[in-house]
DNA sequence: TACGTTTCCGAAAACCTTTTATTTTGCTTC
DNA sequence: GAAGCAAAATAAAAGGTTTTCGGAAACGTA
């Protein structure tokens, strides 16, 4: 038989305790309204003698906030959603908000379940983090309460999205390999439907036409994000320019077949290729020889960064639009300037 | 200005609709007590029109029950947590529970903190989800609700546990290799300090033994969990057994490194080399070449296992102990019949 | 003393539901 | 038609907190 649950001690036996009526009480705990300051200490040290927790399903029930927020993941079966998911619960678990998960595993039916289960339980917020950074459509028309969106942004405008900023980041890693001497940069990335390979091959392109350098290979070599196409793909480069000097990936595990491939056709890395991955997926980034240059989203700070916007909704102070988080280029060993001959 | 959120519907909206009490309008939704059936079925036409949804904070506010448990996870860097928290929360979601995550970030006191923000929510149990499968420090002593723990085993025998079978699988493992033909095995694992490769181990041991073989080498090869390790191991264990025809890796990382090593010393996988990994960590285990024979621990049916055993124990069926759970051979490429020479 | 002003405190309503105890209704039987 | 009884319905309490509003006390001024 399981123990009798102890009566919890309510704001009365605090009020008993100290000689004031609840509702003195209460507004001493609170801070709120006209209290005296040695009355005040009396209840906080009843308060402490009892060790008082309010209830915060009865707070709940009179103040309309539940201090509890939705966490709405699209497929966490992926790896991006996971960080930029426990960044958000760190932001809110760090205050006194709770986070209520649920994974609606790529189902949109399972989606709408989840959504009326959240906005029975009166949540005061909403973040949909999705695993892609494909725009995905919006939850947020008619909803009583304020919605952000992370990492797929949402495809209504006047929603608030934070996604990273994939082509100032692409930008940035053919800056740095631009900056190491290297001229002749080619371009490997998944498949041309994601929203993450386009970018990234724009801001690969543009940071290579403002240093006046061709494509090397003439085309972006659009395929799938597997380390197989990454094996497969170093054969399409070399063959295309013998000659090429750096290969820009669009994500980490690309970076890893292609850097093992050249290896086998000879090529040493870095000192022949350059190469800088995406993702810093680290037990990939990290394991690869040599260690992977490569460009980091930042997906925690993402999550955080989402969670205090939803955060100031919450109180009232809205923002929209989308909001592009910077990247940061994490450098190992796998760029370096051009060995000398 | 935010849209002033509409007073909710709620069970006297339904009840005046109907044109009875609330007491009997109450009674007539949860099916209890003695209602007509001709009034309930007006009770539920009015809910309907009204789309009524009942104010679970209310409702719990009297029953004591939040319909809510708490997931701990300990540490979800990691990426053994994750599946099984997600296995979790599928468990609860497709019910009407709710899941409060909170990730304790290997901290003991975050981990504190959260147990008293959970208490204080009245959740009405607690699921511990660890990060290894060695044990930890119980939270369960004077714990008014149930708790159980799922992957990280409690150090307390009393309390519930689900961890994977280890030693079963990894006997399994080893006897697919001899059933192949196999009969010069080695082991290389991770650290001594952690159960898993301890338990691995063992049973690997345990099953050669059991067929009369020994372990080539003579001794377990233990080290670390990482790729680096599998290429180091790879010299290890040729060089100890230049005849070594089969390779029993502690995880899918030491095996990819053993694989990749393997290979660039001339030893053909599977032909001369048999390998079987553990974790079965797709990204990882379909992405070798060959494609890895892998131990699959099931973690996502032992999150759910774990969620319905806590289950059974809110509504008063508890159990104890700590349950084993199996897990499955994932037949790939690198493991094979010897090339007949 | 009468009166106005401030400061502090408390009674009671409100939040929404479940549940207990009580009353009403409808039916059967004599 | 009355009595008795079971079934159905309801009034009211309970759950714990916040908040509004009115009242009391304290104090100063005329």
């Amino acid at each position: 038989m399981p123990p009798e649950r102890p009566r919890a001690v309510t704001i009365n036996d605090v009020a008993a305790l100290a000689g004031v009526s609840i509702a003195t009480a209460s507004k001493a705990l609170n801070g709120r309204g006209q209290v005296r300051a040695e009355t005040r200490d009396r209840v906080f040290a009843a308060a402490r003698e009892l060790s008082f927790q309010p209830n915060p399903l009865a707070r709940s029930l009179v103040t309309g906030q539940t201090r509890t927020v939705g966490l709405l993941t699209s497929d966490s079966v992926g790896r991006f959603g996971i960080p930029v998911m426990l960044g958000a619960e760190d932001a809110f678990g760090s205050g006194e908000t709770a986070v209520l998960l649920c994974d609606a595993r790529g189902d949109a039916f399972r989606e709408q379940h989840y959504l009326r289960t959240l906005l029975a339980r009166r949540v005061d917020g909403l973040i949909v983090v999705g695993e892609s950074t494909d725009p995905r459509p919006s939850i947020s028309r008619d909803l009583p309460i304020p919605v952000v969106y992370a990492y797929a942004p949402s495809d209504d405008p006047a929603d608030v999205s934070f996604v990273p900023d994939d082509v100032a980041g692409s930008g940035d890693a053919v800056r740095h390999l631009i900056a190491l001497g290297r001229r002749r940069i080619a371009h490997v990335t998944g498949p041309t439907h994601y929203t993450a390979a386009r970018e990234r091959a724009e801001g690969a392109l543009a940071a290579l036409q403002t240093a006046g350098l061709p494509l090397s290979g003439g085309r972006v070599v659009y395929g799938a994000w597997s380390q197989r196409w990454g094996r497969h793909a170093a054969e399409i480069v070399l063959n295309a320019d013998p000659e090429v000097d750096a290969v820009f990936c669009g994500s980490d595990q690309i970076a890893a077949g292609l850097i093992e491939a050249a290896r086998e056709r000879g090529r040493r890395v870095p000192d022949d290729i350059a190469v800088v991955g995406y993702d810093n997926w680290e037990v990939l980034s990290e394991e690869t020889r040599p260690p992977l240059t490569t460009m980091d989203m930042n997906l925690e700070l993402l999550g955080r960064t989402a969670a205090q916007h939803l955060f100031a909704a919450i109180e009232g102070r809205a923002t929209s639009g989308i909001h592009r988080m910077p990247c940061r280029l994490v450098i190992r060993d796998s760029a370096a300037p051009p060995a000398l001959h």
